[in-house]
DNA sequence: AGCCTGACTCCTA
DNA sequence: CTAGGAGCCAGGC
């Protein structure tokens, strides 16, 4: 059995571009369907220059759950990738919310 | 072991 | 929309 990290990461690069998931989502894909708070804690711990697209990871109230530089941070990427971010960092779901693999 | 904390989520009012 | 409470899991002390 894969250890938890490694397939929180394998589910984050799988993250299309333009296209944004929860924690909750990250972990259930990944096979760890109660530990949305661990994939939050896993990518507080990621270098900043990391390939991950953790950007594109938000709360399942489509909110950004960062504060302060690191939510600026967050939703300038976020703007980049052409999903539209609220000055308060909501994002619609219901246009952007990447729900599993397409594949 | 217990207690506290956190980039969470769900339910109720 | 906000606010409060409960459930959740791992890690640190």
């Amino acid at each position: 059995m894969p250890n938890f990290d490694d397939q929180i990461y394998a589910v984050l690069i799988q993250i299309p571009a333009g296209k944004v998931t929860t924690y909750g989502n990250v972990a259930k894909l990944a096979g760890f369907p109660r530990h949305a708070r661990h994939v939050g804690k896993l990518l507080s711990s990621l270098p900043k220059d990391t390939r991950l697209p953790w950007f594109r990871v938000i709360n399942a109230s489509g909110m950004i759950s960062l504060k302060g530089e690191s939510f600026e941070r967050q939703r300038e990427k976020l703007l980049a990738d052409g999903i539209e971010v609220k000055e308060n960092g909501a994002v619609s779901l219901r246009r952007f919310l990447w729900d599993g693999e397409p594949c």
